[in-house]
DNA sequence: TGACAACAGTTGTTTCAACGTCTATCGTGC
DNA sequence: GCACGATAGACGTTGAAACAACTGTTGTCA
């Protein structure tokens, strides 16, 4: 209950930071996942399996993304099942610009806490959910 | 991150636990607030601004608890805005049930953790949230 | 008293996530 | 080559959350 409430309490204000940008905090996830392998590009399902949490309908999440010009879908030729998603220019832009917010909403977030403190939080944290891990799902959480 | 990716793992587990009984988490603390004043009764937004997460509206929710017979609704005579609602024996009797899975769900979840990290997660936890906290909302998580 | 703001809930609408099912494509074994 | 299962993704439907507008009720103050 008490990671809940704060859980909660924390994410309004991320949710407030990306209402404006018209971005959920997952579809920004997924951006900034494309970007960690940009120039190169990733098939629709591995980003979703790659998320914070789970998403299981990628393909909507993505079409509002494309229709934004924030990303390219291709079908890939040597095996027409796979679609892979890219990065545009646009795309790129619009991170770089959230880049500095979200380091502000951080700072609001949890600026009042020592160094210290965040870093046993984020082990204790990480203790918490180790059994609940897949192994097969890394995940991008760093920091 | 760290923290939604630890929210969202061990949420995994109490989802499936409460839809076993056609439950949302959301549901099972409005219960549970509920039970806390029993056999008194409150109003409808008063449940509301006391749950964990903002919830904005109440009615349905509470519509739904009380279609299963859950719960009583009775408009006050000497107020007749306000909606007093309270458990029934239903109710209580639906939340005895849950205790034990509730415990035993809590177990799968953090028994891997020794009790002293636990208490510093939550110490933790709380001075993460503290400033985020509108002082008017003391918010009912005990454990 | 009568206008008006504040209050407590309700209802409507729009949007979004969850779930299952469906289509197209590919690999494999016969 | 062809049936079959597996894979990648898209789609339709349903149910809940978010936001706003609305109804009914009460307090207040000119």
């Amino acid at each position: 209950m008490n990671l809940w409430r704060t859980y909660d309490r924390l994410k309004l204000l991320e949710e407030a930071m990306f209402a404006e940008f018209d971005l959920s905090a997952q579809q920004y996830n997924a951006l900034r996942l494309l970007r960690s392998v940009h120039p190169q590009t990733m098939p629709t399902l591995a980003i979703g399996s790659r998320l914070i949490s789970r998403a299981p309908d990628m393909t909507r999440l993505l079409d509002k993304l494309e229709q934004r010009g924030l990303l390219v879908r291709e079908r890939k030729r040597e095996n027409r099942r796979v679609v892979e998603v890219g990065l545009t220019q646009a795309g790129l832009a619009l991170l770089e610009e959230l880049d500095g917010r979200v380091q502000e909403c951080h700072n609001r977030q949890l600026g009042h806490m020592s160094s210290a403190s965040l870093k046993e939080l984020t082990r204790l944290l990480r203790e918490a959910r180790r059994p609940h891990e897949d192994a097969a799902n890394p995940s991008l959480v760093d920091h």
